[in-house]
RNA sequence: GCGAAAGUGGCGGAAUUGGCAGACGCGCUGGACUUAGGAUCCAGUGCCUCACGGCAUAGGGGUUCGACUCCCCUCUUUCGCACCA
C-alpha cells in the first residue's frame, strides 16, 4: 500500500494515457481493484451480459460494462460486498465459420479474441473479480452442461423427438437460422429446404405456468421485458371439444377460447399437417398442393384463406347440427389440437375464410345494445355480448356463457376445460461442430442411454478439419463417434449432434459464485451469492436467454443447488449506441473522413446526412474503442457514455460530445493544480459554512439521489458539472475559503471516482489523501449544511409568474404571503379595488410560490 | 392488425408527489489573451416584440388556483408479437 501514501506530485497537464496505464497496472497489482468475498458486508452481485469472443470490443460492450462498473464501484463504496464477474460465452457458430472459411482451428480463434477482448476491456478500467472469469468452451465449463443435461433427463425433462431443421442440399449439411439468408444457403446461394431429423428438447413447458407467475415477481425489470415473457409463454384458457365426422367412429378434437360461440360453429377446419387431413380429403391431389403451400409459408407469406372442402361432414356436439369438414392452411398444427371449430360471425380469420368459401355466419352473440334488431354481419364481432340463438344458454353474457357451457360440455363428456400455451419445449440438437457434445451414446443392443456422470466430461475434440459438408461434423471423427455402451460394453456410437449454445449462457451466473478453483457447484457460494441483484444487458435477450435461465434456475432449484428460483432480481436493459450515418447517392455509406466538407472524397457530389443509426460496420458509423481510449483515454469515454442519456435510453454519439466530457476533465484537472499547495496546507482545517460548502452538501445530495434512483447518471454527472462551475468561479482568498475548496474538491472526487476512477485516483493521491480512493466510503451530506440561508420567493398572479424576490429561508407562512401581497404589482392590483380570492403557498428546497388569485 | 413505450430549444437531454419549463453538455454569437487558434478564459443564447408584454413541452379538448406531469380524442415515431383458434 506504499503506492497510495500520498505526497503524490501533479503533472501541471492532465495526461489521461500515462496516468490510466499507471492506477490500471498498480490497482492489480495491489489487488485493491478486486473484490474479496467478505462475509461481515451486505453482498451484492452486479452482472453485465457476457459477450461471445467474436474478435473486437464494440462500443455496446463498452457502455454495457461502463454502466456496471459504475453500479459495482458506488455499491462498494456503500459498504457492499460486491461480486462482479467476467467471462466469455464462446461456443458459436462464428468460430467455427472461421474454421472453414480459413483453415483456424476453432478453438484457437476463440482464445485469441479473447486475449484481444480481455486486454479491451483492461483498458477501459472496470473492476472484475478475474479469479471467477469462465470460457463455456473449456471442458470445466461444459461438462456441466452434460450433467445438467443428464439431471434432466432422468427428470423426464429431456426427451428426443422428430423436428425440422434448414437443409441445404448443394452443400447436404444443415443451417442455422442464421445461415439462412433469404431463403438461401449463406455459402452456396441454393435455395434450403426443411429437414426431419431426430433431436433433444428440453421440456421447458413443463414450467410454463411457474414461469408466467413468476412474471409477477419480477418488479425489479422493465415493464416492456415482462410483457415479453408473458407473452411468449402466451397462456390462455378455453375448452377442448369432439367433433364426431359423420359416418364413422372418428372424432376430431379441437380447441377453442370461446366455449361461448359453440353454437355459432358452423365448420370444422383441420391443418393440413393434421393426421386426419389425408385419411378423409377425398380430393388427395388438392390436399398435396395444399400441404406443400403449408409446409413452405411464413408469417409474412401465408394466405388466409387457402383450403379445401374434404368431402365430409361432421356434427356440432352441442346442438347436432351437421357441419363441413374444411382443410385451411391458417390453422396451425403446432398450436392447441391443429384443428379448430370454426365460428365465422365472431372470429375474423374464420369470417374472412367463410366468405371466400361461401360457408354460412350464424351470429350467436349480439352486442348489450344492439340485440333486439341484428343486422348482417359486415365483418366478425369480437367484442362482448349476450348470447342469441345458443339453445338453453340464451340471453346470458358470454362472459358467464363460458363457464355454463365448461360445465355443461364435461358433463357430457363431449369435452373439457384446457390450457394452451404458445411456448413450445426448448430443442437444443445442432448438427454443429463448435458446442457442447451431447452426452448421450446409442447401442445396438441397450439403446439410447446416458453417459455415466463419472465418465463426464465428453471431451469436444480440438483440431479436426472442418470442411463445412455433410451432417453434423463430428460424425466425421472417429475417435470420438467410437463409444462403448455403458449398460452391456458392447460397441456404441455417441450422439454427434452439440447443444445450443443458449444452454452454456442459461447457469453461468450461478457457475461465477465460485471460484474457477473451487467446487462448481458449492452450495454455500451460490446460496451466499444468488439471486444477482443487478443484471445488465441489451434488450435482445429480452425473452429467450432471460427465460431459458429462469427455467434452468428452477430445474436447479428441484435438484437442491439453488435455492432462488428468480435468478435475476434487478434488470436493466440498456439502450444502444448510435451515431450519424452518411449516405452519397452514388457511392452509398461513407466514413466521415470520406465526407469531409460535404463532399463525397471519390465523386465530390453532396453527402447526405442519414439517420442516426445503431454503430455497425456496414453502415460505417462505428467508433473503436481503441480509437477513443488511445486519443482521450478511459475515463473521457466512460464519462461522455454516461452523460450522453440515461442508461436505458439510445445514446447517440457525438465526437463533440466526446470533448465536452474531455473538456470537463480538463477544468477539475486544471481546478486542482493551480491550487493545488493551498489545498495541501488547508486539508486539516476544518471548514466552515458559505455557499460553496452548502452547494458541495446539495450536490453530494443530488449525486446519491440520481444513481439510487434508476441509475440515472446522466444527472448525477450533471450535478458534479454545477459544482466544478462553482468551485471553478469561487475566489478563495481567507483560510477558511481554502478549506472550503478543499472540501468541495474532496468531495467531487469521491463523487466522481465511480464514473472517471483514474483521473481521481491521481488527484486524490495529488491531494494528499491516504490511501487509494477506491477503497473509500461514499460521502455523506448534512441537510443542515445544505440548506440556503436565502429563498427565492415566486409571486404569481392567476396562475403567471409575476416577480421573484429573495426572502429569508427564516420566515413563516404568513410573512411569506404578507410579503407577496406587499409587491408593487400585487399592490397595483390591490389599489384597483380587486380582492384576493386565494393566496396559495407552496414550499419547495430552495424556493417558494405563492399564487395570488383574484 | 394487436400490444407496449415515447414525442420538450438548432442538437443530446433536465424537471420527487401537479408548483419558476429548458438544469448540464454540445452547437452558435460576441469579447479577452494570443504570431495564430479547431487551445483556454469571460459573457450571451427557446420563439415573437424596440419595449411593456405575449407565445411555447406533437395537435385538439378537459380537470385544476396552477398541467411536460392527470383524464379523453387525434397524429407521428420506435420496439415487440404477428394466422396462437
Amino acid at each position: 500500500m506504499d503506492d497510495f501514501r500520498g505526497g503524490h506530485i501533479l503533472e501541471e497537464k492532465y495526461n489521461p494515457i500515462a496516468i490510466e496505464k499507471k492506477w490500471q497496472e498498480l490497482w492489480h497489482e495491489t489487488g485493491v481493484d478486486s473484490i474479496v468475498r467478505d462475509d461481515s458486508k451486505k453482498k451484492f452481485y452486479c452482472l453485465e451480459m457476457f459477450p461471445y469472443p467474436s474478435g473486437k470490443i464494440h462500443m455496446g460492450h463498452i457502455r454495457n460494462y461502463v454502466i456496471g462498473d459504475v453500479i459495482t464501484r458506488y455499491k462498494r463504496m456503500r459498504g457492499f460486498n460486491v461480486l462482479h464477474p467476467m467471462g466469455w460465452d464462446a461456443f458459436g457458430l462464428p468460430a467455427e465459420n472461421a474454421a472453414i472459411l480459413h483453415g483456424t482451428p476453432a478453438s484457437k480463434w476463440t482464445l485469441d479474441n479473447i486475449d484481444y477482448m480481455k486486454k479491451q476491456i483492461g483498458k477501459i478500467g472496470c473492476s472484475y473479480d478475474w479469479s471467477r472469469e469462465l470460457t463455456t468452451c473449456t471442458p470445466q465449463y461444459y461438462k456441466w452442461n452434460q450433467w445438467f443435461f443428464i439431471k434432466m433427463l432422468e427428470r423426464g425433462l429431456a426427451y428426443k423427438k422428430n423436428s425440422s431443421v434448414n437443409w441445404c442440399g448443394q452443400c447436404s449439411t444443415v443451417l442455422a437460422n442464421e445461415q439462412v439468408i433469404e431463403d438461401k444457403c449463406w455459402r452456396c446461394d441454393s435455395v434450403v429446404s426443411k429437414k426431419e431429423l431426430e433431436q433433444w428438447f428440453f421440456k421447458i413447458t413443463a414450467y410454463a405456468e411457474e414461469l408466467l407467475a413468476g412474471c409477477d415477481t419480477l418488479t425489479g425489470w422493465p415493464d416492456h421485458v415482462v410483457a415479453m415473457q408473458k407473452n411468449w409463454i402466451g397462456k390462455s384458457l378455453g375448452a377442448e371439444l369432439d367433433f364426431p365426422v359423420e359416418n364413422s367412429d372418428i372424432k376430431i378434437r379441437i380447441f377453442t377460447t370461446r366455449p361461448d360461440t359453440l353454437f355459432g360453429a358452423t365448420f370444422v377446419c383441420l391443418s393440413p399437417a393434421h393426421p386426419l387431413a389425408a385419411f378423409l380429403t377425398e380430393d388427395q391431389e388438392g390436399l398435396r398442393r395444399i400441404r406443400t403451400e403449408y409446409d413452405k409459408q411464413d408469417a409474412a407469406t401465408a394466405q388466409t384463406t387457402l383450403g379445401m372442402f374434404t368431402g365430409k361432414y361432421a356434427v356440432n356436439p352441442i346442438n347436432g347440427e351437421r357441419i363441413p369438414i374444411y382443410v385451411a392452411t391458417f390453422v396451425l398444427m403446432e398450436y392447441g389440437t391443429g384443428a379448430i371449430m370454426s365460428v365465422p360471425a365472431h372470429d375474423s380469420r374464420d369470417f374472412e375464410f367463410a366468405t371466400a368459401h361461401n360457408l354460412t355466419i350464424k351470429q350467436v352473440i349480439a352486442p348489450p345494445e344492439a340485440v333486439s334488431e341484428l343486422k348482417p354481419l359486415a365483418e366478425a364481432y369480437e367484442g362482448e355480448g349476450i348470447l342469441i340463438e345458443s339453445g338453453d344458454f340464451t340471453g346470458l353474457p358470454n362472459k358467464e356463457a363460458i363457464v355454463r357451457i365448461n360445465e355443461y360440455i364435461e358433463n357430457k363428456g363431449i369435452g373439457t376445460a384446457s390450457v394452451k400455451y404458445k411456448l413450445r419445449d426448448w430443442g437444443i440438437s445442432r448438427q454443429r461442430y463448435w458446442g457442447t457434445p451431447i452426452p448421450v451414446v446409442y447401442c445396438e443392443n441397450c439403446g439410447a442411454l446416458p453417459v455415466p456422470l463419472d465418465e463426464l466430461p465428453v471431451i469436444l475434440p480440438e483440431n479436426i478439419e472442418l470442411k463445412g459438408m455433410g451432417g453434423s461434423p463430428l460424425a466425421a471423427v472417429e475417435g470420438f463417434v467410437a463409444a462403448k455402451c455403458p449398460k452391456c460394453n458392447g460397441p456404441a456410437r455417441r450422439d454427434t449432434d452439440t447443444m445450443d449454445t443458449f444452454v452454456d449462457s442459461s447457469w453461468y451466473f450461478i457457475r461465477y459464485c465460485s471460484k474457477m478453483n473451487e467446487d462448481a457447484l458449492d452450495k454455500p457460494n451460490i446460496e451466499h451469492f444468488m439471486p444477482v441483484d443487478q443484471y445488465i444487458g441489451g434488450v435482445e435477450h429480452a425473452v429467450l436467454h432471460l427465460l431459458y435461465s429462469r427455467f434452468f434456475t428452477r430445474v436447479l432449484r428441484d435438484l437442491g443447488i439453488v435455492a432462488v428460483e428468480e435468478p435475476f432480481t434487478r434488470l436493466l436493459t440498456q439502450g444502444m449506441v448510435c451515431k450519424e450515418t452518411l449516405k452519397c447517392p452514388e457511392h452509398g455509406w461513407l466514413f466521415p473522413e470520406e465526407a469531409k466538407g460535404g463532399k463525397c472524397s471519390q465523386c465530390n457530389g453532396s453527402v447526405e446526412r442519414g439517420r442516426v443509426e445503431k454503430m455497425s460496420k456496414s453502415k460505417k458509423n462505428v467508433v473503436t474503442p481503441d480509437e477513443l481510449t488511445e486519443r482521450y483515454g478511459a475515463d473521457t469515454a466512460r464519462v461522455f457514455s454516461l452523460f450522453a442519456a440515461p442508461p436505458e435510453k439510445d445514446i447517440d454519439w457525438s465526437d463533440q460530445g466526446v470533448e465536452g466530457a474531455y473538456r470537463f476533465l480538463n477544468r477539475l484537472w486544471t481546478l486542482i493544480y493551480s491550487n493545488i499547495e493551498q489545498l495541501k496546507t488547508h486539508r486539516q482545517k476544518t471548514h466552515t459554512t458559505g455557499p460553496l460548502i452548502r452547494k458541495t452538501h446539495q450536490t453530494i445530495n443530488k449525486v446519491t439521489q440520481s444513481v439510487e434512483r434508476d441509475y440515472h447518471f446522466n444527472t448525477a454527472i450533471a450535478a458534479l458539472m454545477e459544482l466544478l462551475n462553482e468551485a471553478n468561479s469561487f475566489r478563495p482568498s481567507k483560510d477558511e475559503d481554502y478549506a472550503s475548496l478543499y472540501f468541495a474538491v474532496r468531495s467531487m472526487l469521491l463523487l466522481l471516482s465511480p464514473f472517471a476512477p483514474h483521473i481521481c485516483e491521481e488527484l486524490w493521491q495529488g491531494i494528499g489523501e491516504k490511501g487509494s480512493i477506491l477503497l473509500h466510503s461514499w460521502p455523506e451530506w448534512d441537510e443542515e449544511a445544505a440548506k440556503e440561508e436565502e429563498i427565492e420567493l415566486v409571486i404569481q398572479i392567476n396562475g403567471k409568474v409575476r416577480a421573484k424576490e429573495k426572502v429569508s429561508a427564516s420566515l413563516d407562512d404568513d410573512n411569506i404571503r404578507e410579503f407577496a401581497l406587499k409587491n408593487i404589482k400585487v399592490m397595483e392590483l390591490l389599489a384597483a379595488g380587486k380582492q384576493p380570492r386565494q393566496k396559495i403557498l407552496v414550499k419547495r428546497p430552495g424556493s417558494c410560490i405563492v399564487n395570488i388569485v383574484f
